[in-house]
DNA sequence: ATATCTGCAAAGACTTTGCATGAGA
DNA sequence: TCTCATGCAAAGTCTTTGCAGATAT
């Protein structure tokens, strides 16, 4: 992680401080995390990650900051069954690739995965302009999750 | 609900004995409450249906049974991000309209629909296929959910 | 200067577990 | 009869909240 002196060259700059929010060294800290990791983080996962450089900042603060970071778009929110949320970067600097989860039900494994995404996308389009305008929503996202039993599972 | 006398004549009884589980009240119970309704309820939710009938079945039985329910693949478990699960039936005697959810992040508002069910079925099958190869994955189902903001929201 | 943000401790919410009793096959 | 299921109470997890002190702008 890089030191304080970068603060505001962040790509998020803008569009954190457009929504009234101060950078701070923990908020620097949890998306400097998650831009660096390809895996589906815990609450816990973030903190004891974020614990590692500077370790006086608690649980709390993560929490409260990925309900803000979820709720401005930066970052998603995962339930693959296990009972703690997973999180994971939105977009990033060089814009993350899109992609959805295949969920093991037995180990909880989750494996990305990038494929069909222009299927998907066609059938994606057409679903979502159908559902906005049957129902009157504004739609923001969407979760696409496979479940079954990955092969290590399965020779059991 | 109707009577005990019925036991042994569900629709489920074959593929519960088949499981080595037996017969009780609280599960035809749970499992009447779940045919009856279109709503997406809680463990609670159920509860309380139930307490309706049967006053002495307790929640943690709701929960244990529901568990078992969703490992034999009888109902389905989602989570919509408000903190606690939901269940539905995954089919039923006259089997269940194969459909998904469209949720309002802002009231949680739950929406079931059935449209594009045809485009889905053909991104979907492919997709599976797909994945089921590439990664030896055995994949029992998947949950495609919309978020976005409802009518109602909106004009806030 | 001052509205935000943070850390700690405590509380809250949902879900699971231990154990003795009760019930299905 | 004998194993499986249940209810109660207690414990467990993850997450949220209250508040005084610290910090960004």
């Amino acid at each position: 992680m890089y030191g304080r002196g970068k603060i505001g060259h962040n790509w998020w700059y803008r569009r954190f401080r457009g929504c009234g929010y101060r950078i701070t060294i923990p908020r620097e800290s949890i998306l400097d995390v998650l831009s660096r990791t390809d895996e589906h983080l815990s609450a816990e996962d973030i903190y004891l990650a974020v614990h590692k450089v500077h370790p006086t900042i608690g649980l709390t603060t993560i929490y409260r900051t990925l309900e803000i970071l979820v709720q401005m778009g930066l970052v998603f929110k995962f339930d693959f069954g296990d009972g703690r949320a997973r999180f994971e970067l939105a977009e990033g600097p060089k814009g993350k690739r899109h992609h959805h989860h295949l969920v093991c039900s037995k180990c909880g494994r989750v494996i990305d995965y990038t494929d069909f995404i222009d299927d998907e996308m066609e059938f994606l389009s057409r679903a979502e302009q159908g559902l906005a305008k049957k129902f009157h929503f504004d739609i923001t996202h969407h979760v696409i999750q496979f479940y079954g039993v990955c092969d290590t599972c399965q020779g059991r």
